[in-house]
RNA sequence: GCCGGCGUAGCUCAGUGGUAGAGCAACGCACUCGUAAUGCGUAGGCCAGGGGUUCAAGUCCCCUCGCCGGCUCCA
């Protein structure tokens, strides 16, 4: 006999052997019929598996991480399937479980149109009806490359080849279709009820532009249809979040064929940015940050010595100055290290946080522009902070305070994440341990979880990344931390020591913004438009109902501009109802409507965006209220 | 840059080889109105750009540019 420990610590006894999904059933028969796949031991098993020793069992339905990973990637091995039976020349690659569905990539001579993946669909649907087992089977080595081979499945090979001499190699089958694969799978594709395939992309194979391009299908499945419908119809309303649409609507940018991926600013975005930029001015001067702002062209000698011109330059834009090579700046740390350099510091000037925001102008490839999340030109909220090095890990946790101090006040949530040395760096592997070490540390101080994303460092220190979710929660880096040993030594940047002594400050790279632009993009789509009163173009629209009451109203409107408000006054020949439809369609925030009544009494009729008609308010209430949600810049 | 899709009025979109359309927006006139669209009228297009096929091209083919979804890359 075994026994099953459950979640609650109690026990069962079974006889060895029996399979978890009869151990499920034993529990309770509805448990069995949600399970998607056990959790033995910690780690994720097949429920048709037996159960050899005591162990602790839990039973994964697909409202969990792992059910839903386990649910998707087996539905990703049906559309494999279903992708052989019509297209049968066809090689698989890979097939995971993601975020919200799975892919599959394929090699083929077809190129998949959306009339062929209803097609794929509809055949997976087949095999779906047909409630194939998914049935696991182990084979040695040898057996798995000569059955791979044999088939024609090259990808596969290769797959075999890279796993470790002593590995289990597993394969999963379901009808007469077999796929490499670790498993866990859900008991049968019966389960995989409600299946979408979404679209078609390029991928190369193993993600390195070198190798083939093969064939991406992704799609996503739900064990209900009415939850497909609502992720369906989540993905449709997040459209309507697109900050390209509402940056078009709400007048606030725009990006044209004269200049790709470089993006214009109209009125109503610049005030956006505006208000962006002076509560970043008033937190940084409150946080001992002084302001600076160095040129956009700089001479070739300066790339070279910061280490750019070999590391960075298929990424910089070049000019000629009365023939001597320029470079538009792709970053803005070069020209801080020459305004340090253009006097002496004493280690009693340090930290010196140096903030910059500066304009800086990066070749991307066409393919990857994005609205305002990538671009070739955008503004970073830079700062270089020069140190002591006993001073490293308070100046790193001061920046991940002002990080989390910021992303609240505009109630983001982000993720952290850690990046290592990359393939093409500057210095010894010793400066970028200790570097890194730092970082770490820090994070564990301020008790942050993150993740480490191996190799993805800057090239000349490690960093830390926060990163935030657009509409499709796609994410986005956006404020980092970078530790930097080597600029500081490129440009023989030294202080003067308690012992009179020339010293080498530590230096930081930090922004909390990251992009303004694309921190505008993450905030139009968090907010859907509807922004904070104190960061909307407009933030008050009074609505005359008849003529009559124009002098009312301007008089109303004055009174507002002078208490520095950014009010307008609607006063066209139209109903009210119109005016409010277009102030609502505008999302701002107050609507003052004022007609014979307000007028004889000297009040407004408020109408907030979403809170709807509020009712009349003497103006100095409305005023006193309003000017105190700006200052607070609370989220209404 | 690579794979696939797309590009028609300011915006959203119809238009399957035979005279370029609608709604909204704009402009004009009338209406003076109480919490999400008043009515009537006017104007607006080198159908992304270039080349080709055809008696005839928005429509079919080729090239270029741009956009969208991915890959790769990154703030």
């Amino acid at each position: 006999m075994v026994k099953a420990i459950l979640k609650d610590d109690s026990f069962r006894e079974y006889e060895q052997g029996t399979k978890l999904i009869e151990i499920a059933k034993d529990i309770s028969p509805r448990l069995a019929k949600a399970a998607v796949v056990a959790r033995v031991n910690g780690e994720l098993t097949d429920l048709r598996a037996g159960l050899h020793e005591d162990a602790q069992v839990e039973f994964l339905d697909f409202n969990t991480e792992g059910g839903q990973e386990v649910f998707r990637h087996s539905t990703a091995h049906v559309m494999a399937q279903a992708v052989q039976n019509l297209y049968p020349d066809t090689k698989l690659a890979i097939g995971p479980a993601i975020a919200n569905g799975f892919y599959y990539d394929f090699d083929t001579k077809e190129t998949f149109s959306s009339e062929d993946l209803e097609k794929i669909e509809a055949e997976m649907k087949k095999i779906v009806k047909e409630n194939l087992p998914f049935e696991r089977y182990e084979m040695s080595r040898e057996e798995a490359l000569s059955k791979f081979s044999a088939a024609g499945e090259d990808y596969k090979v290769e797959l075999i080849k890279d796993l470790p001499e002593d590995a289990t190699i597993t394969c999963y089958q379901q009808g007469d279709f077999e796929d490499l694969c670790a498993g866990p799978h859900v008991l049968s594709t019966g389960l995989l009820k409600a299946v979408k395939l979404l679209n078609t992309a390029g991928a190369y194979w193993r993600g390195d532009e070198k190798n083939k391009m093969l064939q991406r299908i992704y799609g996503t499945s739900f064990t209900k249809k009415s939850l497909l419908d609502e992720h369906l119809h989540r993905l449709e309303e997040a459209k309507r979040r697109d900050h390209r649409k509402l940056g078009k609507e709400l007048d606030l940018f725009s990006i044209h064929d004269e200049g790709p991926g470089f993006p214009f600013f109209h009125h109503k975005g610049m005030v956006l940015r505006n208000e962006l930029e002076e509560f970043w001015r008033e937190e940084h001067r409150r946080r001992g940050y002084q302001e600076i702002r160095t040129p956009v062209i700089l001479n070739r000698e300066l790339w070279e010595r910061s280490g750019h011109w070999d590391h960075y330059q298929e990424n910089m834009y070049f000019t000629n100055i009365d023939e001597n090579d320029y470079a538009v700046k792709p970053m803005n740390c070069p020209g801080s290290m020459i305004v340090f350099r253009n006097r002496l510091y004493s280690y009693r000037d340090l930290p010196l946080r140096m903030a910059e925001i500066g304009l800086v102008h990066r070749h991307e490839l066409s393919g990857v522009l994005h609205g305002l999340m990538r671009v070739r030109c955008f503004n970073q909220d830079d700062a270089h902070i020069f140190m002591l090095p006993d001073q490293i890990r308070d100046e790193i946790i001061g920046v991940i305070d002002l990080v989390d101090y910021f992303y609240k006040v505009f109630g983001f949530e982000y993720h952290v994440e850690l990046s290592t040395k990359p393939s093409k760096a500057m210095g010894s592997d010793e400066i970028w341990e200790t570097a890194t070490n730092a970082l770490r540390e820090a994070l564990q101080a301020r008790g942050l979880e993150y993740r480490i994303n191996e190799g993805d460092g800057a090239f000349y220190g490690p960093k830390i990344d926060f990163h935030l979710k657009d509409c499709l929660d796609r994410t986005w880096q956006c404020g980092t931390i970078q530790l930097d040993f080597q600029m500081p030594e490129k440009f023989d940047l030294e202080y003067v020591g308690e012992d009179g002594q020339k010293h080498r400050p530590v230096m930081i790279h930090r922004v909390v913004f990251g992009s303004i632009e694309r921190f505008i993009g993450i905030l139009i789509e968090h907010f859907a438009g509807a922004f904070p009163t104190w960061l909307a173009p407009v933030q008050v629209k009074v609505l005359p109902i008849a003529d009559r009451h124009h002098s009312y109203a301007r008089a109303l409107t004055d009174k507002l501009f002078d208490l520095g408000v950014r009010v307008e006054i609607d006063d066209r020949s139209e109903k009210v109802n119109y005016k409010i439809r277009e102030a609502q369609s505008q999302k701002i925030p107050y609507m003052l409507v004022v007609g014979d009544k307000e007028a004889a009494n000297g009040s407004v009729a408020v109408r907030h965006r979403s809170q709807g008609d509020l009712g009349p308010q003497p103006i100095e209430q409305f005023t006193e209220g309003l000017l105190e949600e700006i200052k607070q810049r609370q989220i209404r």
